[in-house]
DNA sequence: CAATTGGATAGACTAAGCCTATGCATCTTC
DNA sequence: GAAGATGCATAGGCTTAGTCTATCCAATTG
């Protein structure tokens, strides 16, 4: 069978992206004649009109739609493939662009950075700190080579690891009737006034499904932008609150005036993990690093 | 970024299979100076060793394999883009393979071919009948377009759409209990001699998991090779069975000195669909086939 | 030690891919 | 509605990358 060529390829995906031969040539820096000849060509052995020539620019014919499809795919494992190669011969060097949630971030990475730079003095992580979604899409879209975030969380073409658990605590104004309670559970906070993150972080979705909470509830809502303010407006007596370990190990409740409080087993808490576009040329890279973040955990 | 040539990577591919360079270079048609130079430059390029010279032949290093691996679904999905395109140009024409497991084949084919060579005069069937996992192996190493299977079956890289159901009815000899019983359920099976198909039909399967019977069973376990035989074995005494409306509705229990009788509500079955390889080329094709099977059903 | 196997190297040839220049439609503008 | 602008196709020449044959070299085998 006559195989295309991965240039001919890239030459579709172009016109198709820019709606016009010309305008695809400049962007493939070939002139318009050369790309005009390879698209022929393609149809040529296809058998197939791909292109619809039309008076102001070309379109894509259905076969070409799906032509296009694949051929990114196509184009995107071949970048992949010398990435990934690139890799092998120098494995955990060069940069390395590490997301995390909001929630994960200012309470993981200081212990783990450390770790990690002695292990491999030779990567150079950025650092980027958002919302699970964007995360996934700065994967998708290869912005980011991997991301911290709340496990499970099934997504196609996402990969993850388990890198422990991360329990929830009680975090109450000092002296309030929870915290003298003998066993506390999740399920006892649907008459508190429950404080929660912002809408979009995982963390507030966590925390209502544990307690079994509704996603809207009466009342004016009391949202926090951050852990450490959730903290302020607990100590203020706004309400009570949930707390990931992670955070309370990092000192986030420290020298504020609250109590803190494990719940009764079955524990309760989220799972964190590392992920990675699946097809990654870094995803070895990027379990290797979550091993050193789970032994930091 | 550079990218291999796909000439490059089917040379690469051929070294891993053929463990030479001068197999692989017979094998792809060229001499063996080409294939040499060709694996240099793409190891030039990417700045790996990839394979591995030694004294009697090639064997590949580590980045080789996973460079291996990812060239041979890129040629792969090339393959597919090439046969999808050209089966564009002339839909539902020329050769396609069919395969469907022997408790559907014998008793849906009969009536869907004659609608299929209707609708698609051009359309050459080939039809293949086996067991699922071999169909599904059949997709997957490409010597099957589609296949007619029971539902619901996960498996990677395979891609499914319902057909319809087909409601399991008792079979029994003629004067039973269970027939003149006012209504039965699955569960009323339990004391009976339930006759089943040989291991690896997955409607021996669906018939012990509706019945909630354990797979092994004390006693001697009758089996039977197809459902005709079933019948015979049911009509002479050896116990009950369960028949697919589909193979009923096909006579084969016609003539045959047994009883049938549908299980009450909630109706028992299983449901028929057909599968194919997750981008394959001809995935729009086996959606049209299933909806003129579904039409049949 | 000679023969065999298997990969590397050298140099020549050809065709594929790219270029410039130009042609031919269609659409825009005054 | 004529002139210009836009956009793809065609023609012909150039360069280079991929291929070949011929030969060499190293390791294994008998």
């Amino acid at each position: 069978m006559h195989l295309p060529t991965l240039r001919q390829l890239e030459f579709l995906c172009a016109v198709a992206d820019h709606g016009s031969f010309s305008k695809a040539a400049e962007a493939c820096f070939v002139t318009q004649p050369t790309l005009s000849a390879a698209i022929k060509e393609i149809e040529g052995h296809l058998g197939v009109q791909l292109i619809e020539r039309e008076a102001r620019g070309a379109s894509l014919t259905q076969a070409g739609e799906a032509a296009v499809e694949r051929a990114r795919t196509i184009l995107s494992d071949t970048a992949d493939l010398v990435s990934a190669a690139r890799q092998a011969g120098a494995p955990l060097t060069g940069p390395f662009r590490l997301g995390a949630i909001p929630t994960i971030a200012p309470f993981l990475l200081p212990r783990t950075l450390k770790a990690l730079r002695k292990a491999h003095p030779n990567l150079k992580l950025y650092l980027r700190e958002d919302q699970t979604e964007r995360l996934l899409d700065g994967l998708k879209n290869r912005t980011l080579d991997a991301a911290l975030i709340a496990l499970p969380w099934e997504a196609n073409g996402i990969e993850t690891m388990d890198l422990g658990d991360d329990e929830f605590l009680l975090v109450a104004p000092t002296g309030h009737d929870l915290i003298s309670q003998h066993a506390i559970r999740s399920t006892d906070l649907v008459d508190e006034d429950v404080l929660l993150l912002e809408d979009g972080h995982c963390l507030r979705d966590h925390a209502l499904s544990v307690c079994r909470l509704p996603s809207k509830r009466g009342g004016a809502d009391v949202t926090a932008t951050s852990l450490p303010t959730l903290v302020h407006m607990v100590a203020g007596g706004l309400g009570v609150s949930l707390l990931p370990k992670l955070a309370i190990d990092a000192g986030v409740a420290s020298g504020a005036d609250v109590e803190l409080k494990p719940f009764e087993t079955p524990m309760i808490g989220r799972r964190i993990g590392i992920a990675w576009r699946t097809g990654s040329p870094r995803a070895s890279e990027a379990q290797m690093i979550g091993e050193i973040v789970r032994r930091a955990l």
